[in-house]
DNA sequence: ATCAGTTGTTTTATTAGCAAAACATTAGTT
DNA sequence: AACTAATGTTTTGCTAATAAAACAACTGAT
C-alpha cells in the first residue's frame, strides 16, 4: 500500500527551506549589528534584493516579519517562535551528527540545515532529550557511546546502501 | 558569521522530493504489481497522469527512468541505486523516530518522508551502524536505552523550543 | 462496427523562488 | 546644487512541479 497521504505532506510544510532562512537572516542580523534590512538579508542569503523584497513582503503579510517606520525590520513574535524552533533543531541536529555520528563539521552543518524546517516539533523535542541524555556523564551513556564508536573503528562493513534494512534487523517487513 | 554557501546546498540536490517518490513509485509498483505505466504512477502518487507524464519524461532524459517498448516504466541501474539509498535512509530515520525515540508511527513516517532525500550517504549509513547498535542485545545499549525511556517517562521538563541549546550541554557559543 | 473506458501526451495556467534590469528614493560628498 | 552610492520596489523572465483540459490512440464489450 503506497502511503500518497503521508508524501504530500512535505509541501503543506507551513515554512519553506527560503522562508526558513530569511526569519533566521533578520534574527541572526539583529544580534550581530542591531538591525535588519532588506539589502542585509538579501547579503546575508546572498541573493537580490529584489527577491528578499518580494519575499519580505509576503513575510509581512503573513505577520511574520514587521516593519518599522523607517524601512526596518523586526520577527513578529510568530516569526521570533518559529525561528526559536527552527534554531533549536538545527542545534541539535548538528550535535547529533558531528558528536555522536562523527560526521565531520560541515556535512552535519549542511544536513542539519537542510532538515531543521521539515522536523515537527515533537522530534526535535524528543531528540533533544535523547541527544541530552546521551552525551551527559550518566554511566549508562558514557559506556553505551564509548563501545559504539569503538565498533566504528572497527569498521564493520555492508555495502551501502543495505538493501533491506529491515532484515538486519530481524523483523517481519511492514 | 553566516553560512551562506551553506543554506544554498538545498536547492543543488540532485533529487528532489517529487523526484525520489516517482523513483521509489516505480519500484514499488514493480514490486506490488510487477509492471509500472505513466498511469500507475499518477494514481499511486494522486496527481495527474499529465504531471506524471512531464516528470517521468524529465527522468527517462536524465537516465533514470527506461521505458519499454510498449511503455512500461523501469528503473535503470543509476534509478536503482538512488532508490535504494532513499529507501535505506527512509527505514533507518522511521526506525529511529519510532522504536528509540518513541513518536508515533505516523509521525516516524512523515518525518522519515520529508527528509529521506535529503541525507548525505554518509550520514544514511552512520545512522544505520548507530540504530543498529543501539537496538541490539548489547547490554551497554539495553542498559542505555532502559534509563533514558525511564527517564523519558519522568517527563523531565523543558520549555521547547529550548532558547540555547548549547547552553543546555554547557557548551561556549560556536 | 460502434461506443465507452483507459492510457499517454500536449497545451495552458498557477505557485514558489530566484535573477536581471529598470526605476525611484534617500544619504553623503564635493 | 549636483554627483554618487546605497536602498527598496516593480517588472519581466526563468525553472520545477503541479492542475486542468483537450486530444489521440488503443482496448474491450456488445
Amino acid at each position: 500500500m503506497m502511503a500518497s497521504d503521508v508524501w504530500k505532506e512535505y509541501e503543506s510544510n507551513e515554512i519553506s527551506h527560503s522562508v526558513a532562512h530569511h526569519l533566521t537572516a533578520i534574527h541572526e542580523l539583529m544580534g550581530d549589528q542591531g538591525y535588519a534590512r532588506v539589502s542585509d538579508v538579501a547579503r546575508a542569503l546572498e541573493i537580490t534584493r529584489g527577491s528578499a523584497s518580494l519575499t519580505l513582503k509576503a513575510l509581512k503579510a503573513r505577520g511574520l516579519v514587521v516593519e518599522d517606520h523607517n524601512k526596518f525590520l523586526k520577527l513578529s513574535d510568530d516569526g521570533r517562535r518559529i525561528v526559536d524552533s527552527i534554531l533549536a533543531k538545527r542545534a541539535v541536529v548538528r550535535k547529533f551528527l558531528n558528536e555522536v555520528l562523527k560526521l565531520d563539521e560541515h556535512q552535519a552543518e549542511v544536513d542539519a540545515c537542510k532538515v531543521e524546517h521539515l522536523l515537527s516539533a515533537q522530534t526535535g523535542e524528543q531528540l533533544l532529550h535523547f541527544v541530552h541524555f546521551l552525551l551527559s556523564d550518566a554511566p549508562a551513556a558514557q559506556q553505551f557511546l564509548a563501545e559504539f564508536w569503538a565498533k566504528l573503528d572497527q569498521n564493520e562493513e555492508w555495502q551501502w546502501p543495505v538493501q533491506d534494512v529491515d532484515q538486519l534487523f530481524n523483523m517481519e517487513s511492514q
